[in-house]
DNA sequence: GTAAATAATGAGAATGATTATCAAGTTCAC
DNA sequence: GTGAACTTGATAATCATTCTCATTATTTAC
């Protein structure tokens, strides 16, 4: 887990690679994201910073995911959610409500994960199929909707 | 697995306590979706069976679903695709190409899914999620795309 | 420093998958 | 067979997202 500091410098780099300027608004994307601490919406990100006119979040939050510091997330529902990019919060999975369509982070213990890499990539490999990442979700009903 | 017939029969009863007929159009869809074999957009679909109009397949995609016979899914890219409900088809994951965005289907051995069953629902346990599914992806290049 | 060059911004228009509408066609109950 | 209830299909409407372009901010060259 690293500070917002190590995030941003972090994310600086990333945007430099990609000849694109680590900008106010796009700090102040990051900042929100680092702040919600889930996969956020466009509108639940303007929640959190409404200072970032709705054009500007779509197009800076598509040019972080380019230059891999966000990630693009899309459930059941009709809006996208937005979160930091793997390898700066660290591996993890989505708890996703079907009730109020609101997300969650949580993580498997390391055995676990391995394990599952193991199969995963024996399954790949009979299948013809190159794995870049897996994704993996529980679908239900969070705290708040139960 | 079950043949297309016994399918149908269950899709039926499903549809008859959603108080649903089981039409024609509606019966097409199910063959094309058991034909293709693997979770389709619509115009792959209509690529399977062109006589279905394309409001009448969202429509009857969308009962069929309702009914719980149909699943639909949302990868990365802008179209929904819709395959058989999983106690139709048996309990299965996704391969997702990144390249050109199909999607096909793959099991891990029982071992692994219940092992990654337990730990899945000692995660939601702590934190507090009740868990219908789970949802596990791989995203990579298919054998066509590499 | 300053001005030209280049990139980023933001308001609004355009796009396109999906959903809603509704007149016409089917099916069911009696 | 008649009428009520449901389904269909063509088309219009919706709305998240993307595009456009004039304005503003930042960088670069001198």
């Amino acid at each position: 887990m690293s500070a917002a500091t190590d995030i941003d410098e972090e994310i600086s780099g990333l945007l430099a690679k990609a000849d694109q300027r680590y900008t106010t608004g796009r700090r102040k994307l990051v900042r929100a994201l680092i702040d919600g601490g889930r996969p956020m919406t466009i509108s639940q990100i303007a929640e959190i910073d409404s200072s970032v006119p709705q054009s500007s979040m779509y197009r800076n939050l598509t040019i972080l995911e380019e230059a891999g510091a966000v990630t693009r997330i899309v459930t059941s529902d009709e809006f996208a959610r937005y979160e930091l990019a793997e390898h700066l919060m660290g591996h993890h999975h989505h708890l996703i409500c079907t009730s109020c369509g609101d997300v969650a982070d949580f993580s498997l213990d390391n055995r676990v994960e391995s394990e599952l890499d193991a199969a995963l990539h024996s399954a790949a490999a009979t299948a013809g199929f190159s794995i870049d990442a897996h994704r993996l979700d529980l679908l239900g009903t969070c705290t708040n909707c139960s």
